[in-house]
RNA sequence: GCUGAAGUGGUGGAAUUGGUAGACACGUUGGACUUAAAAUCCAAUGUCCAUUAGGACGUACGGGUUCAAGUCCCGUCUUCAGUACCA
């Protein structure tokens, strides 16, 4: 019988499919086990080979754990919001969730035709409205949230109006803007409610701030850093202004510590932790204060302006010989002489126009300028020139930093270039050249009460000095910055927010949700505002708490005249495309019947717990991962669930890229050369499509002549050959539809199966690693699956005596009679294992257990393939041995597996058949094929037996004439016998 | 610059605690079957020398430890990724 693929996989599909094969329960007595992918966009494109490889590593992991018994939850679905689709709709007018809806359509046949085990049942899509609801109502929970930095927790803001109410803000510790003056419970008591809202919106998780963007008016949209090349857009060219914008922010940064100390508890890699630990940035240093010293004064005494620097050197203070502040510090116009004005503006003005990637990229470049002004060293009194320059970053730490040259290289390379001094601190080190920027081993000197004492023991002493002085104290800073949340744009979640005079309000959960409304065009208005200031009804009306036509907005009324009719404008922001993706692996958790009325319940968040295999790409490394790490953290505040962290194991598949074909044109003719007769010619590699180059490298020319998009280029074109083909060139890239290296699965699939597919993703290499993709290998495992198959068929019911021989066909060994396949006997039996059958098989069971739990999946499929190429020698036909081996291969090469397991006689699907157990007394060995070395260089093997003691070998071995023709008369000086390992002979 | 990962045949890659380097595939070459092609099967295939027997070299490069190093240690180079004036 031949190993019809097609019929064979579209038959299990469709079975698993009808028999809800894969339907996870919430109610089990079996333990969970929860396997999720990071959800794809459904992009126009559809998906290319490198798109699987994640969801085919999880899905063997999820099918393995099913065979060893545990309740798998293996969901997939979508991020359906997002900026393509919305691109789309701005170039075609198609409303986004049209051509969502359509993708979403492309991407699960694709997907389904690969035979993953998703429960499909529990789909989510982040802009469906039934799901996003859940997502704006986590929104609300973050408005109505402030960060107790005493609990160490997210409260509900309730908890901080009390403390307001009864004591002020003085005893309060909380995550908040640092611009908040200090208030009693009377002052509290006394504020008008906006005035109490707008204090609270200073506490919240998430709030309106003034944001510094990425602004640009041709577009009318913010672009992100890296969607900016050389200050202008990288769509269009068209310029980009830093403008400042009211949006909605995160405050991640009240998370800092616990995102930082939470990595230790996960089982991710140290690269991804390592990343995330960078992007934290921890700094653990002080604050200090300095006093700036007034005008037509020598003393700091009666001074107004202070300048608090971050450092993480305190030992160093007495090394200061100058301060810096960025150009956009706030203190600058107020301090800086009169003589220096012009001078500063200047140099404001300058770096102003220099956007920061700019700056930071210019390192070489020295610049500053000094503002005329002094500040007092808070223990030697000296007075220290304020400079202002722009390698100190307004975004970070306090925008100002005490220069201690000798022992910071900037510091230092800044001092060279005006002239200030360079006191050296350091006892014992040469400075004439560079900065000391080491902690270690050094001591420090020409520091008063510090001389003598090294890092350590001189900052905690200069702390505490500080500390009395009310001068300083102990502080630890992190790079991680507040998230803005606001999009302008139309795809994305809607806030559950209106504006009454300017404050925002939440809507009420009870209301959820706030859809999307529509609008004629998806671009930005005439006046700047995101696309869905275009909306006609997009008002909320307070006493029917529904949504309304804008005319009957309070605002847009006479709003002097009339009375107000509680209908406020809604936010026009949208969310990020991070929003949905923050928590909807909670969302899975509940089984789709019952998710009305919650985001997750109760039982189904207790029993699954959090994600114990998370498997994507390592690009959401600070994005996605961090951003879900910090809404979990909330949520479980909260009390909304129970984990600390959402993904246990994480691991990040490599990219499969593409190999692109070149083809190349000899400079102004129309001719192209073979690659190997390209040497010393003037040539142009062009690329053409894979897919017309086989195997050997080989190009299709009639093909490429012939091809609907691009054969009229070629068709008067001349191909010179070389030995009767033409090669073309080839080289790894990026699979792009712009190198014309994509290869579609859809392809794959029709000409070689989906086990075939998922074998080979598999087999290309280790999952973590970049690899490139190339169609030709395919057939190794492809000749695979048609041995495994034979091996199943390897009945003897084909002789020769039988008329009926010759109407066997050897492509596929079937046998026909009047023209109808007879057949193939299924050829599995209840023969006897033999030793070496058994011996195959538990060898087998032992490398691919480890390799599935140790993520090896590559040399898994070389396993199969050995097991398969023994067994076919050892023409194995015991049901013994061929049973537990369909199971072994089965989370690989699912179809292939249930064909034969049912051919096996069984009814039910192989999927939860249990796991084979490895018995290890299969594998002991009676003798071993010793390797003998000569000075560590292997010369011959030799069989003995595994029992043989240390001397005997020894004995055996120099008494072989091989060993003596080896040693030619030599004595050698040492032997050495490592019993069931190797034998070194020295000498 | 800093941090992390990786350099093994023509190609993808294997070698789990130091113990026969190159498993398993692709490709290539030769052969069988066939009118022929495809498919299938068999054999060879790290490089170099040698008819053979066999030998020399060989895991980016240079050292070292060891009876024995792809694997451990020191230094250098290259590639990729993240990050970047972080005080």
């Amino acid at each position: 019988m031949t190993y019809n693929f097609n019929d064979i996989e579209k038959k299990w599909q469709d079975y698993w499919a009808k028999n809800e094969t894969f339907k996870a329960s919430n109610s089990s007595d079996k333990p969970k086990y929860y396997v999720l992918d990071m959800f794809p966009y459904p992009s126009g494109a559809g998906l290319h080979v490198g798109h699987p490889l994640g969801y085919i590593a999880s899905d063997i992991y999820a099918r393995y754990k099913r065979h060893q018994g545990f309740n798998v939850l293996h969901p997939q679905g979508y991020d359906s919001f997002g900026l393509p689709a919305e691109q789309y709709a701005i170039q075609t007018g198609q409303h986004p969730a049209v051509t969502t809806e359509a993708n979403i359509k492309t991407y699960r046949r694709q997907l389904d035709q690969i035979g993953f085990s998703f429960d499909w049942s529990r789909e989510v899509r982040t802009s469906n409205p039934e799901y996003y609801k859940w997502t704006q109502w986590i929104f609300i929970q973050l408005f109505e949230s402030w960060y107790n930095n005493d609990s160490n927790k997210a409260e509900h803001i309730d908890t901080l109006v009390e403390k307001f109410a009864a004591e002020g803000n003085a005893t309060v510790n909380a995550a908040c803007d640092d611009d908040i003056a200090t208030f009693t419970a009377e002052d509290w008591n006394n504020y008008s409610s906006e005035q109490q809202q707008e204090i609270l919106l200073k506490y919240r998780l998430t709030y309106l701030a003034e944001t510094e963007v990425n602004w640009c008016p041709e577009l009318g949209t913010v672009l992100a850093n890296d969607e900016i090349v050389n200050g202008v857009s990288e769509r269009g060219g068209h310029p980009v202004v830093r403008k400042k914008m009211t949006q909605w922010s995160m405050r991640i940064s009240a998370y800092a510590e616990r995102l930082l100390q939470g990595l230790d508890t996960v089982d991710w890699t140290d690269a991804l932790k390592d990343i995330q630990k960078n992007w934290i940035g921890k700094s653990v240093g002080a604050s200090v204060t300095f006093n700036v010293i007034p005008p037509n004064s020598s003393s700091a005494a009666e001074t107004s302006h202070k300048i608090d620097v971050f450092t993480t050197r305190p030992d160093t203070i007495f090394g200061v010989s100058f301060m810096t502040l960025a150009p956009e510090h706030e203190l600058v116009s107020q301090i800086t002489t009169p003589e220096q004005k012009a001078e500063v503006e200047a140099y404001i003005e300058k770096s102003a126009k220099r956007s920061e990637r700019d700056r930071m990229a210019d390192v070489k470049t020295i610049s500053g300028v000094f503002t005329g002004a002094y500040a007092e060293h808070p223990f030697s009194k000296e007075p220290i020139p304020i400079w202002i320059g722009d390698y100190v970053l307004a975004s970070y730490g306090t925008g100002a930093v005490m220069a201690v040259p000798c022992g910071d290289q900037r510091d230092y390379d800044f001092a060279k270039h005006f002239d200030i001094p360079i006191p050296n601190i350091f006892e014992g080190v040469d400075i004439s050249e560079e900065a000391f920027a080491s902690k270690d081993n050094v001591k420090i000197t020409n520091s008063d009460f510090l001389n003598g004492m090294n890092y350590k023991k001189a900052s905690k002493r200069a702390i505490y000095e500080l500390e009395q002085m009310g001068q300083g104290e102990g502080k630890t800073n992190y790079r991680l910055r507040d998230a803005v949340f606001s999009r302008q744009r139309y795809w994305g979640e809607p806030f559950p927010v209106y504006y009454v005079n300017g404050m925002p309000q939440m809507i009420e959960a009870e209301h959820l949700p706030i859809k999307l409304p529509e609008v004629e065009k998806y671009l930005p208005t005439e006046e700047g505002e995101p696309p869905l200031g275009r909306a006609d009804v997009w008002a909320w009306d307070t006493k029917t708490n529904t949504v309304v036509s804008n005319d009957l907005c309070h605002s847009a009324l006479d709003a002097e005249s009339t009375e107000d009719n509680g209908i406020y404008p809604l936010e026009l922001n949208t969310m990020p495309g991070w929003a949905g993706s923050s928590w909807y692996f909670f969302r899975y958790m509940e089984e789709a019947a019952n998710r009305d009325g919650v985001f997750a319940s109760e039982e189904a968040l207790k029993y699954w717990e959090n994600v114990d295999l998370y498997i994507g790409g390592s690009e959401h490394a600070t994005g996605h991962l961090l951003y879900s790490r910090f809404w979990v953290k909330l949520l479980k505040d909260r009390g909304f669930v129970n984990v600390e962290e959402p993904f246990k194991k994480l691991i990040n598949q490599g990219m499969i890229l593409g190999t692109s074909a070149f083809i190349y044109r000899e400079e102004n003719t129309n001719k192209y050369l073979s690659k190997g007769l390209t040497e010393d010619k003037n040539v142009l590699p062009i690329h053409v499509k894979v897919q017309y180059v086989n195997a050997s490298d080989e190009l299709d020319i009639e093909g490429l002549k012939t091809d609907g998009e691009f054969g009229e280029d070629f068709k008067d074109a001349e191909f010179i050959l070389e030995d009767g083909v033409y090669k073309v060139g080839r080289e790894v890239e990026k699979m792009s539809k712009s190198k014309y290296n994509v290869v579609n699965p859809d392809q794959i699939v029709a000409d070689y199966g989906a086990d075939s597919l998922r074998l080979y993703e598999m087999f290309l290499g280790p999952l973590e690693q970049y690899k490139p993709w190339n169609t030709a290998g395919i057939t190794g495992v492809h000749n695979f699956l048609k041995k495994l198959w034979k091996l199943y068929h390897q009945g003897d019911d084909i002789n020769k005596d039988n008329p009926d021989y010759y109407l066997h066909n050897p492509n596929t060994d079937d046998v026909y009679s009047a023209g109808k396949v007879v057949k193939r006997g299924f050829g599995v039996n209840d023969a006897e294992p033999t030793k070496d059958n058994l011996k195959t098989l538990h060898k087998t069971i032992k490398k691919v257990q480890e390799d599935i739990e140790n993520f090896s999946f590559n040399t898994s499929v070389s396993t199969f393939m050995i097991a398969v190429n023994e067994l076919t020698a050892q023409k194995c036909t015991s049901k013994a041995i061929l049973e537990p081996l369909l199971v072994l291969i089965s989370p690989y090469a699912p179809h292939i597996a249930e064909e034969l397991w049912s051919k096996l006689g069984h009814s039910d699907s192989i999927s939860t058949a249990a796991f084979p157990v490895f018995d290890k007394s299969h594998l002991v060995e009676s003798s071993k094929n010793y390797p003998i070395s000569f000075n560590g260089k292997m010369r011959f093997t030799l069989e003995l037996p595994m029992d043989m003691s240390k001397d005997a070998i020894e004995k055996t071995v120099m008494a072989h004439e091989k060993t003596i023709a080896q040693l030619d008369g030599r004595t050698p000086k040492k032997v050495i016998v490592v019993p069931g390992k190797i034998v070194n002979i020295v000498g």
